[in-house]
RNA sequence: GCGGAAGUGGCGGAACUGGUAGACGCGCUGGACUUAGGAUCCAGUGGGGCAACCCGUGGGGGUUCGAGUCCCCCCUUUCGCACCA
């Protein structure tokens, strides 16, 4: 090919077999321990994390590698920097996803995971990433979960994990309840059965009181934006106040509060409306309203989730009481409707049916009193109400008493003031934030660590009893008592109270896997220190965490948990930081040919097969090389070969360059200098920027630049490109420095430099447009003047022709193009 | 309905703060070497036109010497949230 000397037998295509190159790296990489990383000596500590994989029992999925590929790339080029880079991996093991699986398959989960784990280990390993296994992980071993109980007794002391009657989501198919972040759509996240609700003892985590910090620490992230603004939304803050109605002739009862965004439009709030589940419910019923209002009661309860908060349909029945609107001192109605969520706000609202479609609907159908009392810009003061009319901006009040004529965000201060100095009302900030629910019906999680005792009630299992150990047992299936199947096992769960020695109970409830996950990442660089979750000399050597890269499906259930639990670890002065991630980036989705991958669909991308036939390194960088790695893309079988073919080629470069002894000092043709020296800052800004697909192509670029004419590359030529291929193509980039003569591993060779004189080129091609039509171009040196340029432009006959007399104008970009304006 | 992201060749995708649209790759066309090639190498490849040129970044307006990029109005796709008061 490049070469001159016999063309016959150089014809034919240097290739390299992938499996045998692999296979000799990763072993050697494995007994030199060269992906290993010095915790406690480490200088430039760089903590490169990547979200950790659920181990299922089809193996890896494309999808995982895409992330932790491009967190290698990531770690390995932090590396080639001069840090010491800790690339650990682990596993998210506990969960429903496990045990429902090991349920299909009748499997116990504790004899399913660790196979899995095997598996995992294996193509994790073959895919050549820079991890240090000392330091893996998984939520399921005791010495892990023992400090996840641990996490949960210091919010206990922190005050922060409470127990409460709650209704809950229940899933009648896992026959468990749900955390709301895994109701979609009024559906089990996991099986898309309908979700119901219970009532059940429920251990929570007061999140909600952190929403605030939660809230605003997000501006100093150095984060995805579209991660930040899923958390902002999910925290859902509004600000608005709460308005108190007394109960009309009952001084003894205590006033119904609820909370607006719109407080201006008072005047119009010509009835009330409780949500079922509101604790006002039965005190306000009156006897001759009773029978109704609990047949509607029954009826809503057993009205799926689903139903209820999708349908429009406006169901609701009146109580017989009435409340005195604060604004005017009329008595209005209080109805009850499961169109007011107890959720949300305090459970109850004033309704205002002439400016809030809900309102409209509702009082349409009771046939209750529509009052307008917001006037739209420029809208007639009698003109029909035909529905709400939801109006801000220009919008004025009427039939507001004194506040009419009052543009709506004035009105909204003025009545609240108003207000106010009756005791009627107060601002008040609202958050959508719910608590966190962390306790499972299930088997397949870390025992919350709590004993019953009849005389000392909950008390906490004392820390040097850690762990609480989740016990084998047969009967894992959950059933719908509404208690975990671990209730069946009373020579588990019977045992004596740490404070008094009675006989007590344990709980039998499991906690939620996101609690598993909510710190795992501090736990990586201690880990095989059993006397601490965590060591302080490491752990502030190495966190917060430098970089963490996952997929935004965890936004917000896995992101949020994780920053609330290191808020509170650092309150309660375990950790000297109060975010554990410094810089989060979410990596796209990968589609395949253009659809979804699914199983159903049957195409899924099975790593194995690929790495069979491409390698891994060709593999690896055409994940990196199909899109943005921010974005995903799609999956194209056809287009592997590509990289493939970029690959072969390297290896042939590098071959002949090293047989040709084409001396390794500078190289002799300067375009190929200069375009090295600009690949290499190419790569070198790319890679931070995680615009790994365009790096690749400006190395494919640089390929093409070294194979032009009939050349022979030089040493001075290839290496440095077999360094910047490192990061995407690690085995090949062993093998092939290793060709070149260079003793180590590549990884600690070194970043190469490049020169900041050859990435300017001497010459360029300067646009020539007229009128900013593009009509020539002019091969011109870089630092060319307008006037020279002007001149060069009118000697092309091609441009010239477009100009006739003087230009009107003439606009100059210095080494880009000149603009003639005629 | 609300919120996010995105619409560029046959396809995946490039284009930093407005400045040569289509880098790189796949595919395709032609050629070389071949018993053969789904290997390799070389050349070409947005559309139209013999050409000079003209037209082209979802559609329509606008700002500008100049717009894929900025502004306004639509359309489409996609992902979250969703009776949130």
């Amino acid at each position: 090919m490049q070469s001159q000397t016999s063309p016959d037998t150089d014809k034919r295509p240097v290739e390299y077999d992938p499996g045998t190159v692999e296979e000799k790296w990763q072993q050697r990489w494995r007994e030199l321990s060269t992906n290993a990383t010095d915790i406690r000596g480490a200088d430039h500590p760089f903590y490169a994390l990547m979200m950790f994989p659920y181990p299922s029992a089809e193996g890896l999925h494309v999808g995982n590698l895409f992330a932790f590929v491009g967190n290698d790339i990531y770690g390995r080029f932090q590396r080639l920097q001069g840090h010491n880079v800790f690339e650990p991996l682990g596993y998210d093991a506990f969960g429903i996803h496990s045990e429902n699986y090991a349920l299909k398959v009748g499997v116990h989960p504790g004899k399913l995971i660790p196979e899995n784990i095997v598996n995992f280990r294996r193509q994790l390993e073959r895919a050549g990433l820079m991890v240090d296994w000392r330091y893996t992980l998984a939520t399921t071993d005791p010495e892990y979960y023992k400090w996840t109980q641990w996490v949960f007794l210091q919010l206990l002391k922190q005050g922060l994990a409470y127990r409460k009657k709650a209704a809950v989501n229940w899933c009648p198919s896992c026959k468990t309840v749900l955390a709301n972040e895994q109701v979609i759509g009024g559906r089990c996240e996991r099986c898309d059965t309908p979700v119901e609700q219970r009532f059940l003892e429920q251990w929570f985590f007061r999140i909600s009181a952190y929403a605030e910090r939660l809230l605003r620490n997000l501006d100093h992230l150095d984060w995805s934006e579209s991660t930040k603004t899923a958390q902002r939304n999910w925290i859902g803050k509004s600000e608005g106040a709460e308005i108190e109605f007394s109960i009309s002739g009952r001084q003894e009862v205590e006033p119904i509060r609820v909370f607006t965004t719109r407080p201006d439009p008072v005047f119009g709030a010509t009835y009330m409306v409780l949500a079922p589940e509101h604790s006002l419910v039965q005190t306000l019923t009156t006897d001759a309203q009773r029978g109704e209002l609990e047949a509607y009661l029954e009826r809503t309860a057993k009205r799926d989730v689903v139903a209820r908060k999708t349908s429009t349909e406006k169901t609701g029945v009146f109580t017989g009481s009435y409340a005195v609107n604060p604004a005017m001192g009329a008595d209005i109605p209080i109805w009850v409707s499961d169109y007011v969520l107890m959720e949300y706000g305090t459970g109850a609202i004033m309704a205002v049916p002439g400016h809030d479609e809900r309102d409209f609907e509702f009082a349409q159908a009771f046939k209750l009193p529509i009052v307008r009392v917001v006037l739209a810009e420029g809208e007639a003061p009698d003109a029909p109400l035909r529905s709400a009319v939801v109006a801000w901006d220009g919008a004025t009040l009427v039939n507001s008493g004194r506040f009419d004529g009052l543009p709506v965000e004035a009105a909204k201060r003025a009545i609240v003031s108003m207000l106010q100095e009756h005791g009627a009302a107060h601002p008040v900030v609202n958050y959508r934030l719910h608590d966190w629910c962390i306790s499972r019906q299930r088997y397949w999680g870390p025992p919350i660590p709590i004993i019953y005792c009849d005389k000392c009630g909950p008390v906490p299992v004392p820390e040097k009893d850690l762990p609480v150990i989740l016990p084998y047992v047969e009967d894992f299936k959950p059933d719908d008592s509404g208690v975990s199947p671990l209730a069946r096992h009373e020579d588990w769960y019977r045992v004596q109270c740490p404070q008094c020695g009675e006989m007590g109970r344990r709980e039998t409830d499991v906690s939620d896997t996101f609690l598993d996950s909510a710190w795992y990442f501090l736990r990586y660089p201690s880990v095989g220190l059993d006397d601490v979750p965590f060591d302080p000399d490491i752990t502030r050597k190495w966190l917060p965490v430098n970089s963490y890269i996952g997929g935004n499906e965890h936004a917000v259930l896995h992101l949020l948990y994780s920053r609330f639990v290191t808020m509170v670890l650092n309150e309660a002065g375990h950790l000297d930081f109060e975010e554990p991630y410094v810089r989060f980036r979410a990596h796209g989705l990968i589609i395949r040919n253009g659809a979804k991958m699914s199983k159903s669909r049957g195409n899924v991308v099975i790593p194995d097969e690929y790495i069979e036939k491409w390698g891994a390194d060709a593999f690896r960088t055409y994940l990196m090389f199909l899109g943005p790695f921010e974005e995903g893309g799609d999956f194209r079988d056809a287009s592997v070969s590509g990289v493939k073919r970029f690959l072969d080629r390297l290896w042939a470069s590098v071959v002949t360059a090293v047989e040709s002894g084409n001396g390794a000092g500078t190289s002799d043709a300067l375009d190929v200098r200069r375009k090295l020296h600009q690949t290499i800052r190419k790569v070198g800004e790319d890679i931070p920027r995680l615009s790994y697909n365009t790096a690749i192509a400006a190395m494919m670029e640089y390929m093409n630049t070294l194979r032009r004419g009939e050349r022979t590359p030089s040493r001075a030529e290839v290496e440095p490109l077999v360094q910047l291929v490192s990061p995407f193509a690690p085995h090949i980039a062993e093998e092939l420095w290793e060709k070149l003569g260079r003793r180590g591993s590549v990884l600690d060779a070194g970043w190469p430099a490049y020169d900041p004189a050859l990435v300017e080129e001497e010459m360029i091609e300067l646009a020539v447009q007229v009128n900013g039509k593009l009509r020539g171009r002019l091969h011109v040196p870089k630092g060319i003047a307008e006037e020279a340029a002007v001149a060069e432009a009118m000697r092309d006959g091609a441009i010239a022709k477009f100009v006739s007399g003087e230009p009107k104008k003439i606009v100059f970009v210095p080494g880009r193009l000149l603009n003639i304006v005629v």
